[in-house]
RNA sequence: CGGGGUGUAGUAUACCGGUAGUACGGCUGCUUUGGGAGCAGUUAGACCGAGUUCGAUUCUCGGCACCCCGACCA
């Protein structure tokens, strides 16, 4: 992509109406627009962001079986009622239509998907399923806040699994708890499993995946020797005590952001719209049902939070929006001027035909301190410089690092494949 | 929802009961070019409503919006 036709804008202040580090960075970036509190636009290096880390979500849920669909965000009001939410549950949005008809806006998808998949569901020998969808979710929180770390519509995976059993539910429990580590720590993200209340949905503990960050809004005990990690809303123990678990470790205070939460429904929605399946007995069962949720433009706030510094955003790999900025720098001779953009447009052309995604800032009128200040703020994980001063070598600097060096056009390529 | 704060140009800010100023950005021209260039010209602004006043962006009241703390949170 050619800097000079990227539909965007980078501001030099940051706007005076965001104090979060994520909300901040990615405005001044110019990868997402405020509409009003809560409410984003995503604008394209944001929208690469997403797509990017809606694909790793993809790919783990896949894995274990996961199959994605997409279903209705545009709710009836008599699935609501099923399960005694309508005029209840405070974030739901509800609406009216001209002719009086009532709708719900989805803020979880229980109620859709349950009768959609029950209806596909005669026996035992159907289940188990496991259904997911990355769609936006519309919650009317009493305050959203931190940038995309609390939004009124956010961008959600959420998954849904039917099993015969219970002991079935709990092995596939295991499995995409297991797979949701893995999610995370694809996105350069160290998640805790969380001991947490069960909400509304049901008597159980449930878990949560906790990312420390002092943005986030939950408070979270956690062992300094083993995997122990539990929410204060839910502990019995206070800071300093020791670990529950293992009994060695001391419990540690933190703040934190709930980036995935696991929960056993249980047979609550199965009941709700008394949907059964015919077991192996031959006899009417309602089914185990789980739900697996996954935020993923919080995630796009999360990893800022914790990818930056003072210039900007340092974007991990796997979630960057492109993986190379190219930049070319102009000085005083055109001769030099016409060496370097044919060194730069080149390399360019070569970093596509590799399959690099690459940022290619190609514009004449802008000083190169302009550039790197907007490189350093954009955060693509490789800056590729080319210049007069650079000759015919191509200067490569990680953003995480402060060192640049040298390479030839072909080293260059190599090592940074390599690395990718 | 309770508490606190803030609303002035695209962005960040200043002053003021009497023609709203600066910086950055945008546009034009010339000069520049390795860490947000210089000069000149130019563009663009008082959240909404009511009140007080000869006159309100400024004072008062009401609304709305945004931010922060808390509560809430599928």
């Amino acid at each position: 992509m050619r800097q000079s036709k990227l539909f965007t804008r980078v501001l030099r202040d940051a706007p005076k109406d965001e104090e979060t580090v994520n909300a901040m960075l990615l405005v001044r970036g110019g990868f997402v627009d405020k509409l009003m509190a809560g409410v984003y636009s995503y604008l394209p290096l944001g929208l690469r962001v997403l797509k990017n880390i809606s694909q790793i979500v993809r790919e783990e849920m896949d894995a274990i079986g996961g199959q994605e669909v997409l279903m209705a965000m545009l709710h009836p009001k008599e699935i609501w009622e099923k399960t005694g939410q309508w005029k209840k549950l405070d974030v739901l949005f509800e609406l009216e239509s001209r002719t009086g008809k009532e709708y719900a806006i989805g803020q979880s998808e229980e109620e859709v998907v349950t009768p959609l998949v029950m209806r596909r569901i005669d026996t035992y020998k159907d289940l188990p399923v496991a259904t997911y969808q990355i769609h936006w979710k519309f919650r009317d929180e009493l305050r959203s806040k931190s940038g995309l770390l609390r939004g009124r519509e956010f961008l959600m995976k959420d998954m849904y699994s039917f099993h015969e059993h219970q002991a079935d539910f709990d092995r596939f429990y295991e499995v995409a708890k297991q797979a949701y580590l893995k999610v995370f720590d694809r996105l350069g993200l160290v998640a805790k499993v969380t001991e947490a209340s069960g909400g509304s949905f049901t008597e159980k503990i449930s878990y949560e995946f906790m990312v420390l960050t002092d943005a986030g809004e939950d408070d979270i005990l956690y062992c300094d020797q083993c995997e122990f990690c539990v929410n204060v809303d839910i502990a019995k123990q206070k800071e300093g005590a020791t670990c529950p678990k293992c009994s060695r470790g001391k419990l540690s205070k933190a703040r934190a952001s709930e980036v995935g939460n696991v929960f056993d429904l249980g047979q609550k929605y199965g009941k709700n719209f008394d949907l059964t399946f015919v077991d192996r007995d031959g006899q009417k069962q309602y089914p185990i049902m789980g739900c697996f949720g996954i935020g993923i433009s919080r995630l796009m706030g999360v990893i800022v939070e914790k990818y930056h510094d003072d210039k900007g955003i340092i974007w991990p790999e796997s979630s960057a929006p492109f993986a190379a900025h190219l930049l070319a720098l102009y000085g005083r001779e055109d001769s030099d001027n016409n060496e370097v953009r044919e060194k730069a447009e080149s390399f360019y052309e070569k970093l596509q035909k590799a399959g690099v995604a690459v940022l290619f800032d190609d514009r004449e009128d802008k000083t190169p301190g302009e550039k790197f200040a907007e490189a350093d703020l954009l955060g693509l994980p490789w800056r590729l410089v080319v210049s007069a001063r650079s000759k015919d070598k191509i200067e490569v600097k990680r953003r995480s690092d402060t060192e640049s060096r040298l390479l030839t056009g072909h080293e260059a390529l190599a090592s940074f494949m390599d690395k990718q």
